[in-house]
DNA sequence: TTTGAAAAATAATGACC
DNA sequence: GGTCATTATTTTTCAAA
């Protein structure tokens, strides 16, 4: 593959400057935003979009505390699966309802799937009816999520050289 | 504890419409926020501070690419902990360089975190020298993350009636 | 990469339905 | 809740250095 610049895009301290602050602040002004990265708002303007092209920065969003928009339930799910279900798998959890997020594990289990409905019944319902339907599950483990939390956030991004 | 409009707020048609407006695009601009909505703008503002002080927005974020930002390599950890240890350990997660996601659970397990480092090499310093060395660990065991996808996002914000 | 200028768009507020 | 009007800021682009 040439090198386009949409890959292996190493970044610099002004890059990671921005993505500490954006991620801190997803809709800081560019004007703060080049102030705090002590760069022009040209400067900012062209190293974000830059960003944006590499997929770096894939966009922007609105953090939501699941248990006051009405998710009071979430779990861990452990699927075994078939052997080659797993693409198929994948399409079906990507347009799931309360599917939060999923991955293909090494290891005992085959997808771990991290799941947040309205309560038990609805996580219930999640599981027994659809996770535990779909084509290639041979087998479900559900972890109730007591309490959780976030870790630092980039803090790896000052740690980094250039 | 009094009703401060803080708690158990619930959330309207117009809520999940801006909800799902500002988690599909967080720096989207109040104009087109409000017609997307069909709302005003000034309207638009009252709800989204609404939203903000009743703690369901918590905040506005950059989404970034993990891998393209340079840590490749993505791993669940299962801690087995000592009865007491939980706030101890939680409070050490929340701190703790290239810890993404921490939760306590029911079940086998104790403490399911969700680790995001820049290759196989750091991910096996962080468990060995950090994550089994924290006060009350146990044991752990680690599943790498070979693929990882996202579901569907607040789907379940048209589903629900008010 | 920076700076300054300038036009267009947006934010934010307040008065009034 | 919504509409309108107004002012302050910001965005965005461009030219110049």
């Amino acid at each position: 593959m040439a090198d386009d610049g949409l890959d292996n895009y190493v970044l610099d301290t002004v890059d990671r400057r921005i993505i500490k602050e954006l991620v801190a602040d997803g809709r800081v002004s560019i004007r703060a935003l080049a102030t705090k990265a002590n760069i022009s708002r040209a400067h900012a303007y062209v190293r974000i979009e830059r960003l944006q092209n590499a997929g770096i920065i894939e966009g922007f969003t609105a953090r939501i505390s699941h248990e006051r928009a009405g998710l009071g339930a979430s779990a861990f799910v452990a699927l075994s699966i078939r052997q080659d279900s797993w693409r198929g798998i994948s399409e079906q959890l990507r347009t799931l309802p309360f599917v939060d997020h999923f991955s293909l594990l090494g290891g005992a289990f085959d997808v771990l799937v991290l799941v947040r409905a309205p309560d038990n019944a609805g996580l219930r319902n999640l599981v027994l009816e659809r996770l535990q339907g779909l084509d290639g599950v041979r087998s479900t483990t559900t972890w109730l999520i007591f309490e959780e939390a976030n870790g630092p956030g980039p803090t790896w991004i000052d740690e980094q050289t250039t």
